[in-house]
DNA sequence: CCTTCTATTGCAAGCGCTTACATTTTTTCC
DNA sequence: GGAAAAAATGTAAGCGCTTGCAATAGAAGG
């Protein structure tokens, strides 16, 4: 009841008080049906009596386990991160297993010293966002034979597993769509490429698509910018000024097409009678803020929920192939696109 | 360079390839001026040459710390958390420390079960948010000496540490700016106040100010709603399906004001010439969505920031005095509030 | 050059728990 | 009822590291 940090009780403790050997207790705990009913009972009211709590650096010292998953994010301060996190916590939660989160601020080095850092903390295995970074990391990973996941991505051909979506077909999606709508002057306001590959493909899959359709997209049409509704307002007043503006506009991400679309309300251009703007995540708000936002829904929810359960799978010593699970990101056609204009 | 799950390098390793023994690597680690150069420029090599990582968990057991500073937060799908979890990590990443981070959806028996975690993992510290909570926690943390902090309020008489702003006194402000405006009808929505004492806090603070001023807030113009746009929007309709719609609509946050607002707007109900709203948190879209909301602003870079440093402090010996830090939480005036309509 | 003092380094005892293996108790089956 | 098999419990050896203390080496002073 009182300050006594001299002492928290221990195995040893309990086990004297219930008159039994340390292991029974120990048994008690993490495998309670090898222990007599009787004995056990007597055992949990020695523990809750001294109030014992297991030593979790000890335990993982013994055991070699830690039943700790590692998270590295770019930011926490974009929402689509946010939520693959809740629902991978929850997740690893029902488990019994504790989320170690870092967030790397989209610095490729920051994002390697994390990943040290997960590795000496000892968690049984990490989720990582995107797949390019340093060979050496995913050569250190393999050497300690930590289990990983990369996420926000699907790459069926990479030696690496991943869970995730496929940006550059997702890209041909939103291009199809506006292109079928009559579309044929497009600008594209990604996220920077550099370090980022979801926000490469997604330049690259939009490119790419209207290639396939004859059009062209100059590097003055494509913009990089911070993910900030500001900076999307900015993208939108810069391409605004130039002479042939485009009637289109697709974005990287939510966030930057919010921006852009109040811009364009703003500065009194009509959406999506004047032009059509596309984001990328489907955000909450993308509903929410009229017209309402055309976009592509990442399946966030289902991505948390699979990655925590591929990295606590059982089966290591059955030496499973590699998965790469692919998940549907699919058009969600709101307000904010329509005919271009004649 | 191959998957050599087998063995791991130690410190043994190490001293053995150093020709030391295992107590000057470990000192090179943690104590380098403690070492001659020449002898711990070997060192050093054989680490690298080693690619020797420490153990976490042996260190911990070892030392009785474990560098890691836990923190429960309701939940990361509200910016104002992910927010100063952010800046906590930062923080807290810069001074070598590593964030253990939970979410408890606000449910206190959730709330619970995860002190308990960060307590088996043998955090140094936690942040906890808002003070309500069952007494046997905070006995716990007493037991077992760990530092803590209860954030996002400020109760200069507690016997517990706060890092926050005084939730009573900025709904004080809120009112007095619409009241100045000539506001006399008002309604509030505020989050659920069960096991969350800012929503009580703020809606206390809301009726308080009223009656100061002879205005009463009966229960049917206060509501309590789940923090999402949605329900902002419900909240809205309903409100304004009575017979006298109030003048002023007080929100709980930024979440349920933005609701309210884009609701009105796609009433065709005028913000603010009809209806004055205002929020709290100050949300980067708080400025974003035209007219603007006014709002309290939150000092989340700075609590995050000052929460860290305290779970940090060295001068746990000095049995310092009860910390109670108040940040200042400060109205923001932008368009969705004006004068009462005639 | 020798003694005293101080800066380095090594020794070895744990930190609190898990778990293979040995031992004891209980159950099963003739 | 007794032997063998199965289940329950105890014994004790670590897990990899830190750190108080002892031992050693180098610096300073006479």
């Amino acid at each position: 009841m009182q300050h006594q940090l001299n002492r928290r009780p221990t195995l040893d403790d309990v086990a004297r008080r219930a008159g039994v050997s340390t292991a029974t207790v120990s048994r008690c705990l993490s495998a309670p049906e090898k222990v007599r009913a009787g004995l056990r009972e007597r055992v949990m009211n020695a523990i809750s009596e001294t109030g014992y709590r297991p030593h979790g650096a000890a335990r993982a010292l013994a055991s070699k386990r830690t039943n700790t998953i590692g998270a590295i994010i770019p930011t926490l301060g974009n929402a689509i991160f946010a939520k693959v996190v809740q629902t991978l916590q929850d997740t690893l939660d029902a488990k019994g297993r504790t989320l170690l989160l870092a967030s790397s601020d989209y610095r490729p080095e920051r994002e390697h010293g994390q990943i040290e850092n997960l590795i000496v903390r000892g968690v049984d295995g990490i989720m990582l966002t995107g797949e390019q970074r340093d060979p050496a990391i995913y050569r250190l990973l393999a050497e300690r034979g930590i289990r990983f996941v990369n996420t926000y991505v699907h790459h069926p051909q990479s030696p690496h597993p991943t869970i995730g979506f496929d940006n550059v077909a997702a890209m041909e999606k939103v291009v199809a769509y506006l292109y079928d709508l009559g579309h044929r002057s497009f600008a594209m306001i990604g996220g920077f490429t550099a370090g980022n590959d979801r926000a490469a493909e997604r330049i690259r899959g939009t490119r790419e698509a209207l290639q396939r359709r004859g059009i062209d997209l100059p590097p003055d049409r494509t913009l990089e910018r911070p993910y900030s509704v500001g900076a999307g307002r900015e993208a939108f007043r810069r391409l605004n000024a130039t002479a042939t503006r485009p009637s289109a506009i697709v974005c990287g991400n939510d966030v930057l097409a919010l921006g852009v679309m109040l811009e364009a309300t703003a500065m009194g251009v009509s959406v999506p009678g004047t032009v059509s703007i596309t984001g990328f995540d489907d955000l909450d708000l993308a509903r929410e803020i009229p017209p309402g936002l055309t976009t592509i829904h990442a399946p966030l929810v289902d991505m948390g929920r699979r990655a925590a359960d591929y990295l606590i799978a059982e089966d290591s010593a059955a030496e499973e192939p590699l998965r790469h699970i692919e998940l549907r990101a699919e058009l969600v056609v709101r307000g904010s696109t329509g005919p271009a204009p004649a």
